[in-house]
DNA sequence: GTAATTTCTAAACCTAACTTTAGGTCAAGG
DNA sequence: CCTTGACCTAAAGTTAGGTTTAGAAATTAC
């Protein structure tokens, strides 16, 4: 334990709750960056709690572990983030989740006006927006109507 | 097409703009139970049309299909639902989504709160609330901590 | 110095929500 | 009657986000 040799990959896991493997696997995503020590095993810096701490936030958020990767490159590559550099990515964050309870906000809306009206099977209907189709939950394809009415 | 006969799968899917396959795939989860005419082809009520597409809107606000499956059989099974019916269980769709929101507004002002004290780090954070946790996405095992802090 | 932990890689397995494929049957039109 | 298109079942494949397993090598602990 030479001062600074940084952290074994089962420390981090300790630190941040998460499993070995899905550290690796957040590794093979492109979500963090080890260095290896002669060894060859996996060395972390500190900063690199604070990474993960932040990639389980946002996906509490619901983005998806590409997304997270998007808004963690907006951290400065060449240095240790500064809390500054956090904050600014936070904001960033908190812009994906606005979004994200607008368009719920905006749904909800549309079914209260539906609960009156008992439209409920028509495509014209507007809970039938094709915007805010297929990209709710995010598991395999989705196919949308692009059909003609008729009850 | 005497009269009467109901819906074979390939009209419902257009009626719907689901896949063939996707109808089928949701007979097997139980949302939805045709009968078999003499040749063992499925046939539908024109009212499975608009059975799928309440499916349809509960999977944009997120539910799972056994969720929306649960939120289904508040339907009378014995006799076609009346518009009374579907206004009754979108009210229980309307109580999924309303908590929905909630719960990521409340994440929003915890994020805000975040954004100040740049905890981002600390297992004492409240954006680590155990019960948001491994629930928004709801795929595979979530590892969660319970871990002593310590950075 | 040796035993017990950790870590390593690669590949297989898991769930949700479907789609695709393969091989065969049913139904409608001419 | 016969062809074409719709339908059938069962099984395998797909994506996201990981976990599990197996066998080997590196570290740590005593």
């Amino acid at each position: 334990m030479a001062a600074s040799e940084g952290l074994a990959i089962g420390a981090l896991a300790r630190r941040t709750g998460l499993a070995v493997s899905a550290i690796r696997y957040y590794e093979a995503q492109g979500l963090i960056s080890p260095w290896r020590n002669a060894g060859g095993q996996r060395r972390y810096q500190r900063a690199d709690i604070r990474r993960l701490s932040f990639v389980m936030i946002a996906q509490q958020f619901g983005l998806t572990l590409p997304e997270i990767r998007e808004v963690l490159s907006g951290l400065p590559g060449n240095r240790t983030p500064t809390p500054q550099d956090w904050k600014d990515i936070s904001v960033t964050l908190r812009a994906h989740l606005d979004q994200r309870i607008n368009t719920l906000t905006r749904l909800r809306d549309n079914l209260d006006g539906c609960i009156g009206c008992g439209c409920l099977s028509l495509p014209k209907c507007a809970l039938y927006n094709p915007d805010d189709r297929a990209k709710s939950h995010g598991s395999g394809p989705r196919y949308l109507m692009g059909d003609s009415p008729n009850t």
